[in-house]
DNA sequence: GTTTCGATATCGGTT
DNA sequence: AACCGATGTCGAAAC
């Protein structure tokens, strides 16, 4: 798994190894160390002097580490070109891509410790509780969200974005449904809203419009309800068992 | 740099190892090997056994690393508690949030490396280009956005959000400006568009509404023009000077 | 603690 | 390539 460990590596050191396994493109490359950063794209920033953690992995995507925090304090997630050279006696790593331009320029000051690793590409890994699982269990049940649903379509374009489920209710009046797999917003709010008043102007009349959700908060609750829309609870995932709190055999 | 360092760790000794970094909470904590990860929270997901490297800092913020990708495949940014302990003879780490309840349960299957290092925390980060930059430079000089603007406000609270910048004009009519540091979308269109109504609900006739932007999408130009709303080129940064361009005494 | 909004957001899908 | 919406978004500020 470690491919090649360097300590304290030279400018030139450091150079080589850089170039031999971002040439191969099968390792993780990460170098700890004292380093500046400079980035200039969208945004643009400086890092003074400091302790860092370089990741570059084998798809050239570029993070820089600090001591803290999920983020890293600079990125470069789509890399069009890394060039590594010596300036003033310091090896300097550039991660570039083109469109939008942006550069990251890491020159490490002191680097510490230098590493390939190996890793093997990973492939199962599966995700529950998205909201398009959400959509498509709902799709397949709609009485879920509000008993004599029948879903009318999906993902339906309108001029003003997609409506999730399109369906028409017991009495026969259509009904807009947005879903959010988290606590809903008052953003969610005005793109029920504005689904309902297109849907109104190309042809619906008493139109409903349901924010379906695990929860609510309140400001969005309350224009919701000035709005005459409805908020009804789905969750994206089932309710969590709690085996203390189950009666058993033995308990019951 | 590297505090401590062991290969193939034994599961005892990789206990023991986190166990004493994490407890030390100075180090930043790398697992390198094949790992089993499972994740039960706002969402769910498994990932099968595969080669992953696991980083833990001082914050106790954990992310689990693929071969490829910005992203970590899993992560907890703020963690309440961390535990390992041993499972069917292999170390298992535990990662929990209390508010929202989120787990993510790390499974060492064949721990190749393990190491500590030393970061100290950096100081000196400085981010050019946010939208909070712009409001503050358009706060001094609204002349960028429009000759003739006079500020009123900005971050003015409303029913529907807070509005970035409130001005009138140099014929004494209201103006709404909405700033967006990047490529203005149609989300910002009716974000503005809110705005403009709810001022002219409470008390202006004849509101105007300027997005403010350096770039607006096809799409979002059309609708804001439909809406009679406006749009107005401001940057986030100064235009990057291009050396190679530029005329010099020589070549002119 | 809740809510809101920005972010170098990133990422994936669709046109 | 451009555009749009979801994200376990994260993170900070305002309330």
């Amino acid at each position: 798994m470690l491919r090649e460990a360097l300590t304290d590596p030279s400018p030139e050191n450091l150079l080589k190894f850089l170039n031999t396994h971002l040439g191969n493109r099968d390792c993780l490359i990460q170098v700890l160390g004292e380093c500046e950063v400079f980035y200039q794209g969208r945004a643009a920033s400086v890092a003074e002097a400091g302790d860092f953690l370089v990741l570059v992995k084998c798809d050239g995507s570029l993070q820089v580490h600090g001591a803290k925090g999920i983020k890293p304090i600079n990125w470069q997630p789509k890399v069009d070109d890394t060039q590594v050279l010596i300036e003033n006696g310091r090896a300097v790593l550039l991660s570039e891509r083109f469109n939008p331009p942006e550069l990251v320029r890491v020159v490490f000051l002191k680097p510490a410790l230098a590493q390939a690793l190996e890793l093997d590409e990973v492939s199962g890994f599966v995700l529950f509780g998205s909201e398009a699982e959400m959509q498509k269990a709902l799709t397949r049940n709609p009485e879920a969200i509000e008993a004599g649903l029948t879903l009318i379509d999906a993902e339906l374009p309108t001029e003003v974005g997609d409506i999730d489920l399109y369906a028409r209710d017991s009495q026969g009046r259509l009904v807009v449904i947005e879903l959010k797999r988290g606590k809903a917003t008052q953003e969610a709010v005005y793109q029920l809203m504005r689904y309902v008043e297109r849907i109104g102007e190309i042809g619906g009349t008493d139109v409903r419009g349901i924010l379906a959700a695990p929860a609510i908060t309140k400001p969005a609750l309350e224009r919701l309800q000035a709005l005459k829309l409805e908020f009804h609870e789905v969750r994206a995932l089932p309710v969590e068992e709690k085996p203390e709190a189950q009666p058993t055999l033995f308990s019951s």
